[in-house]
DNA sequence: TATAAATAGGATAAATTTATCCGAAATAAA
DNA sequence: TTTATTTCGGATAAATTTATCCTATTTATA
């Protein structure tokens, strides 16, 4: 569905969302150890959250990621995922036509826009307070 | 979405499907022409696609593939996606976690279900027939 | 101001996916 | 039985994604 770039990203910034309810920050380290993932490579990812502003950073000693507390509620994941993987996944054709709608459809064109409409609403209408609720409260994980 | 060995070989087996409604067998060069592929890959796709009973082809002169008229209505889209990309996008978890489930879930889980659910459904649901009409009745298209 | 602790970012490598090429095997027809 | 045609399948290459490593830059504190 997503790469594993966004998959990554996606645990990442609920785990640093997490941490900011707490007003601390996290590298990159505690990230890829919390969320199972490859330290540099996620470090990677960060950047790419943090040039999307969707998380934000801090330098130096004592830095690290965090999310303003205000902003948990505000980021959606479907920017997350519009930031790492594009929006093609709930844009584009299914069959991979360059140009696919109403007046010149794939054979699958309306099959997929429910699967599509269904799944840009979700990304839209995800917020990362919710998900990283879930992981608060212990209902939820990020790594098996 | 998919990849896009799974695209083409739901576009192959497609255009497949619209001769064999006319008796006629096709080669992996027509195919590539008509679906805008690359010809020697989407051969390769097309010997999955054989080895998983989607479509049989014929070797030797005046061989080439095709589908059995009455196998058209019965081969589900859920078939070709699971053969060639498996069924970890519409089975596995959407944040990746290996173990994901209702006593485990990711933080996304529930949200992820509904898309899920929608997905497969319509894949289990959706016949090489219908899409395949689609195309013979010049309503849609297989390439741009 | 020096030092230690962090993120930023470039270069590179490994793995996977996408794509090409070519010879072997099969088959219909001459 | 020979020939032309066609799929099969292995080897290889190109492109993309995933992953690692190392240095530069930034910043709080001693």
């Amino acid at each position: 569905m997503f790469s594993k770039a966004c998959e990554y990203g996606i645990k990442a910034a609920i785990f640093i969302a997490t941490k900011s309810y707490e007003d601390k920050r996290v590298s990159p380290k505690e990230i890829a150890e919390k969320i199972n993932s490859p330290q540099a490579f996620t470090a990677k990812i960060l950047q790419s959250l943090v040039r999307n502003d969707i998380v934000s950073s801090v330098k130096g000693a004592y830095g690290g990621f965090e999310i303003q507390k205000d902003r948990i509620s505000q980021v959606k994941l479907a920017q997350i995922v519009k930031a790492i993987d594009g929006d093609s996944i709930y844009m584009g054709c299914g069959l991979g036509l360059e140009k696919c709608d109403e007046n010149h459809p794939c054979p699958a064109h309306d099959k997929f826009k429910v699967v599509r409409d269904e799944l840009q609403n979700m990304l839209e209408n995800t917020t990362l307070e919710e998900l990283a609720l879930n992981i608060k409260s212990g209902s939820a994980f990020l790594k098996a």
